[in-house]
DNA sequence: TGAGTACATGAACAGTTGCTCATATATTTA
DNA sequence: TAAATATATGAGCAACTGTTCATGTACTCA
């Protein structure tokens, strides 16, 4: 249980917390990870989640990868995706849930 | 009590998410909302916590304001910014809490 | 009113981002 | 081995971002 305040002076600290949210930014990096939130998946199926190019989620998918958010193992010719931790599915949801109080979303 | 796979085919939500996460996203923006969140600032006060000019840490808190992560009060030459809601306090102390695991801060 | 202080704004620019297109690599099956 | 399928990568580009510089606005006090 670390204290914020004592975090928020370590510059590399911050600079971390300013990575992963950079991550979670960008509406088709959002949905990739929202749709691995709901359980591994390959490309093509991330592909129909999307509305961009295999080209764009691969090169999402990398980025993602290189920053540690998800991992991938190939499965035959295919390569599967899968959140790295249980951070990332906290994150979501907290962004998830505030930006569905912030807009005032109807509950179904 | 929302669920998020319910949120997730919800675009506008989705856009909402990652624009908060967009405002976390930048170094100067996260100094400046974690300095709010120890108590409410004027604008030379929160030049001491970054390393950019006024002028940008008043351009960086009118983008903060547009979205509603922070609000204003003037009081008399000085204008006092204050951090616009709670959840704009848990979601930095998650991502500080997340990164500083990442990061293997020493507990100190 | 005029000078001084605090903050905001517009222009301009270098650096970054996310995309598509074309192509490369890896794996399976005929 | 050749063709088909699945994914990755590099180049190139339009759009966006964060900053500084110069200047504008708002308020206070003499």
């Amino acid at each position: 249980m670390s204290d914020a305040s004592a975090l928020l002076k370590n510059d590399d600290v911050v600079y971390a917390a300013t990575q992963i949210f950079d991550a979670l930014s960008d509406f088709t990096r959002f949905q990739i990870l929202g749709a691995l939130s709901l359980g591994e998946k390959g490309v093509s199926e991330l592909q129909e989640v999307t509305s961009v190019s295999q080209s764009a989620i691969s090169h999402q998918l990398r980025l993602l990868r290189d920053r540690g958010l998800v991992t991938a193992r190939r499965d035959g010719q295919r390569v599967i995706y899968s959140l790295a931790d249980a951070h990332v599915t906290t994150l979501l949801n907290v962004g998830l849930e505030h930006a569905a109080e912030d807009a005032h979303v109807e509950c179904v």
